[in-house]
DNA sequence: TTGAAAGCGCTAACAC
DNA sequence: GTGTTAGCGCTTTCAA
């Protein structure tokens, strides 16, 4: 069975509230009985009941993730990061996957402020779901997620500037006429990639045609896909702009087998800068987040908050804005 | 303010066990309150608080996972599978990740247990710390830790049998001096791997030099560098066979940068089978793990252990062996 | 310094 | 059908 404080105390013959001093450093037991308690405690295989303790404190010193996928790695590092930084502040994490499935994130939404976790950190699938956010019982921050009017504070790499930098560099390579394998088309990080690299197209008196951006998820297959649609479909296609690196794999992945060669033949670009995209086979041009500390400082955002509400200190959602940084490697290089 | 059942009950003049009873459909209350319980709850916003509920119950429909890394696209699949299925039983995970810490490792386990978890998933860094899982004060299930007097049940891909047709593999290939780069050297995994392996080169009448064994961590540096130091050392090495996949990139990607070609060259065979393996221009051969079911199993096993353990039935641990599986690819193609 | 008692939000046994 | 009460394991206030 598991032992309690009130086990504890019987067998010591003590108040079950001297053993709870005892234990948890307060003031108010000799230095003697304190001892005592701590050696019995550990004696009997004592271990305090957290969710107990939480049920008096109202807090658990657990903070929820939501996120759609845990095998991209872009994913992976940020709730790596995450995962760290909560650790060294003592808070545990609740993980969660919406599997990019809006009804599922919707329940988890629920579920996290069920558990009472004092905070929760979400890549939310559509930004219809923020309604939830802005009504949740605590701090919330979201990740690439950001209206005007959210009442929750944000962290994302600056899409537009990401963008725009991917568009500037196939331009620089002497690129004209590229193509855009974006993710769902309501997806905001999507749109604002999509929106920087149009822009610079525009700054430099060059066009691009509406018909070469096309949709999908953000995997593989929908890379590989998409890839052979575009190139069926427009023979001039010169390069081409992935909304994640996942998704420029599987472009790499249909020119390899199809004898294209990237860098030579055609332009690729992604974004994320996930770890394989560095290995000589493959050495992919993207645009890097920095996704370690994306993780870290969601989880400080998070943190202050939380300190925040507790002391009752008026609320304004912050955004949080990081530098994208252009990675350029051997998938293009025109010129 | 969070609303609670008291809340809504004064708010109906109602009691608060009345309450209680039509929010979660038991019998008791006239289908007339119910309805009407059930509007105020929704109207102000109720949400149960499920730590309270464990505190009665004493579940908290909770399961602890802890693992390593999640970086590594192995964990990442098995995690998948392992919150895929619990979600499906209505449970909700806690991810722990140890980084490769014997003592976080630690803390960890104490951690869960202080939240109260129903059981917990552990694919543990040392096999020192199994101690602490056979004196769970709740049902565990491990990954990869198999010793004789383990009390907890364990899944794990038959490890010996992957290392033999990896190493049978080799042969049929016509390699005959292979390394084995390994994982740490205390992993029971990277034993057994090796164990297989050996055996069957023995029984090919080979004989496979120890000073071609060599360890490190189960990341793509650890790949590289060993990679590096193997063929300074030893020129007539003919294949490698590494512990995992993703040491093999780190192998792969050695062998790129110094012009040496995989598959004509040098044979290469890894184990995981990693999503990335399959791309074209890696072609990783490759030991397969059925990933997916690992995570789904462990949770399987760990519920019915749950389940069993509330209805006080004896408890025996249990190991179940999957099987390995030959991925032919192009890194293995001498002949 | 220690004990007694209340209460965190909830469920469940028992009265009425 | 509804209210009362006790109690889950713990912290905290108030008495002694």
């Amino acid at each position: 069975m598991k032992v309690t404080i009130k086990d504890i105390a019987q067998k010591l013959n003590l108040n079950f509230s001297s053993v709870s001093r005892a234990l948890n450093n307060k003031p108010g037991v000799s230095e003697e009985t304190r001892k005592l308690v701590m050696k019995t405690a550990a004696k009997m295989g004592y271990r305090p009941n957290v969710i107990a303790r939480g049920l008096v404190s109202r807090t658990t010193r657990t903070l929820g993730v939501i996120i759609p996928d845990i095998i991209n790695p872009l994913f992976g590092a940020i709730t790596t990061g995450i995962i760290e930084t909560a650790n060294q502040n003592d808070y545990d994490v609740f993980l969660c996957i919406s599997n990019w499935d809006r009804n599922k994130e919707i329940d988890y939404i629920n579920a996290v402020q069920q558990k009472q976790v004092d905070g929760f950190i979400v890549k939310s699938v559509s930004d219809s779901n923020t309604i939830l956010l802005d009504t949740a019982h605590v701090p919330v921050v979201g990740y690439e997620s950001w209206a005007a009017n959210n009442q929750f504070s944000s962290v994302s790499t600056d899409n537009i500037k990401g963008g725009y930098i991917a568009a500037k560099h196939l331009i620089d390579c002497g690129y004209r006429r590229s193509a855009i394998i974006n993710g769902p088309e309501n997806s905001s990080a999507s749109i604002n990639r999509r929106k920087g690299f149009i822009q610079a197209f525009i700054e430099h008196n060059l066009k691009i045609d509406d018909s070469k951006f096309c949709f999908g998820e953000y995997d593989i297959e929908s890379g590989y896909i998409l890839a052979e649609q575009l190139l069926r479909e427009h023979k001039d296609i010169d390069s081409i702009f992935t909304n994640n690196d996942v998704m420029a794999l599987g472009v790499l992945k249909y020119l390899e087998e199809n004898g294209i060669s990237p860098g030579k033949d055609i332009g690729v670009i992604g974004f994320d800068n996930i770890g394989i995209a560095s290995m000589p086979q493959i050495q992919l041009t993207t645009v890097k987040q920095p996704k370690h500390s994306i993780g870290r400082i969601m989880v400080n955002l998070l943190l202050d908050e939380i300190k925040n509400n507790a002391e009752n200190i008026q609320h304004y959602p912050q955004r949080i804005l990081l530098e994208p940084e252009l990675i350029i490697r051997k998938t293009t290089c025109k010129k």
